[in-house]
DNA sequence: TTAAGTGTGTTAGTTGAAATAGTACACTTA
DNA sequence: TAAGTGTACTATTTCAACTAACACACTTAA
């Protein structure tokens, strides 16, 4: 289910949460259906099992599942990682949007650029 | 004038690239005056004239100052930097709200959130 | 209670990219 | 031509991120 590419310059950790991500993304996973234990994949992949708990972290992280300690890793409902991208992106444009007034543009500007109503800042 | 701070974790060359971009945007140096040379500000600071290059390479892409090959670098017109910096904010601007339509999120609402007419994305 | 499963925390080793240095080259001016 | 300037290439160093080893703690079922 889950391949390393060692080509791949990327870390291992990080391909384990992408593959996992489009797959729920995609809905393959049911929710709340458990994910391989940390122990069990890490043995698969032959690899330890902390780089898989780095990536589980992650994917709780983003919303994608939830952890019970001493029970597993399950899949999260759908859209909960939608909520957690969208708060990110939240966050995003009120540190640009500070950014912007620090150097004289105002909102309204920012607005109407955004709306298409003005070519630039 | 400059000062290494050896205890600051940053790195030498941004420690420089901060202290000559606070100083020429309060205005101490006049524009098109001569900045120190690489091997000068080297020798001053007990440093290497590429650590110095690199500062200095970036205080330019930032728009502080300007290179004549074989003459000098030298400051900038006060508002290039500003110019400058208002570009960058506008990428920003431009990557966000796709990554926002990305996730169902519209330029309508973004305006509105931005101008605080909505409490949320 | 115990055994076998689960996740977690601490520490140590590895490794690769960023930072810095050494050196040689090229341009500008007097 | 000499003494100043910036620049390019390469090598070395350093440090943070990644991964691993191992011990600990929680959950469940027999």
């Amino acid at each position: 289910m889950i391949v390393i590419d060692y080509k791949d310059s990327r870390p291992i950790y990080e391909q384990i949460v992408e593959k996992f991500q489009k797959l729920i993304v995609k809905g393959v996973f049911e929710a709340d259906s458990q994910m391989p234990s940390v122990r069990s994949l890490a043995m698969e992949l032959s690899i330890n099992p902390n780089t898989i708990q780095k990536a589980y972290a992650e994917l709780e992280r983003r919303g994608f599942i939830y952890t019970i300690k001493g029970r597993g890793n399950f899949v999260s409902s759908g859209k909960e990682y939608l909520k957690y991208k969208i708060g990110e992106i939240q966050i995003k444009f009120d540190k640009l949007c500070e950014e912007a007034e620090s150097v004289g543009v105002k909102r309204e500007k920012i607005a109407a650029y955004i709306l298409g109503k003005e070519m630039s800042l």
